[in-house]
DNA sequence: ACAGTATTTGGCAGTTTTGCCAAATAGGCA
DNA sequence: TGCCTATTTGGCAAAACTGCCAAATACTGT
C-alpha cells in the first residue's frame, strides 16, 4: 500500500471516522430536517453544550457542515446533501443485516 | 434522544466506525474486485497478519464482509454490495469538500 | 501423531476519542 | 462599560482503538 493509494483511504476513513458515533449520525439526522443552533441540538441530545459543541466541530472539520453566526447563535446546517446518501446506505447495511440474520434462523 | 431512538443511531454509528479506518477502508476495495484470504491481504497492506484479522473481524462482525473457511485459508467476500454505495457517497462528500475548497479560493 | 501453514485470540503499551467542568470568547442590549 | 446569553476552547480522567508479539487453534499432508 503505497503513500499515495494510502492518502486516499486515510481520506474516507476521516470522512467514516467524523459520522462514527451516535450523537453526530443523531445531529445530521435533524440537520437534514432544518438548521437547528447549538442550544437546540443540545436540547434534544441531553449532553453538556461543550460535548455537542465539540461533536459538531468534528463534523464541520470533515466537511459535513457548515457554520453561519446570525447574532449571538451559531446555526449549522448540512454542507452538502450527499451525506444522506451515505445516512441511507447506511441504513441499507443495516437492512441487508437483518435479512442475513432472518435468513440463519429459517 | 430517547433510547429507541439512541439504538438506531447506535447501530448506524457501529457501521461508521468500521468503516473508519484507511487500512479497512482497502480491504473493502479489494474485496470489491475479488474474494481474498488473510494472507493475500496482509501481503498488499505490509502489517502483521494478526492486525489484518483483527480489521477483518471488525469488518465482518459489523456484517460488511463475510468469511468462508476453505482448506485451512479464510476467504473474505464482501456481504452485500451495498456497502459499495457508501464507499462511493463518501467520495462524493471529499469530492464535494475539494469543490468547496476551491470556491474559497476564487 | 507430527510438522508445517493459515488464522485467530490474549495481552499489553501507546494513541486517540469522549464527556464533563471551568474558563475564555463573542454578540446583544441596557 | 457591564451584564447576559450562546458558543468555543483547554484540560483532564475514563474509555475505546491500534498494532505488535506470543500463544492458541484449525487444517493439510506425511
Amino acid at each position: 500500500m503505497n503513500n499515495k493509494i494510502d492518502a486516499k483511504y486515510q481520506e474516507m476513513a476521516k470522512i467514516s471516522k467524523a459520522l462514527a458515533h451516535p450523537t453526530r449520525m443523531f445531529i445530521i439526522d435533524k440537520l437534514n430536517e432544518k438548521e437547528h443552533c447549538v442550544c437546540e441540538l443540545t436540547e434534544m441530545i441531553g449532553a453538556d453544550i461543550s460535548t455537542v459543541s465539540k461533536h459538531l466541530s468534528v463534523l464541520k472539520n470533515a466537511g459535513i457542515i457548515s457554520a453561519e453566526k446570525r447574532s449571538n447563535m451559531v446555526y449549522y446546517n448540512l454542507q452538502c446533501k450527499c451525506v444522506l446518501n451515505i445516512f441511507g446506505c447506511v441504513m441499507n447495511v443495516i437492512q441487508s443485516n437483518i435479512e442475513s440474520a432472518k435468513q440463519i434462523i429459517e
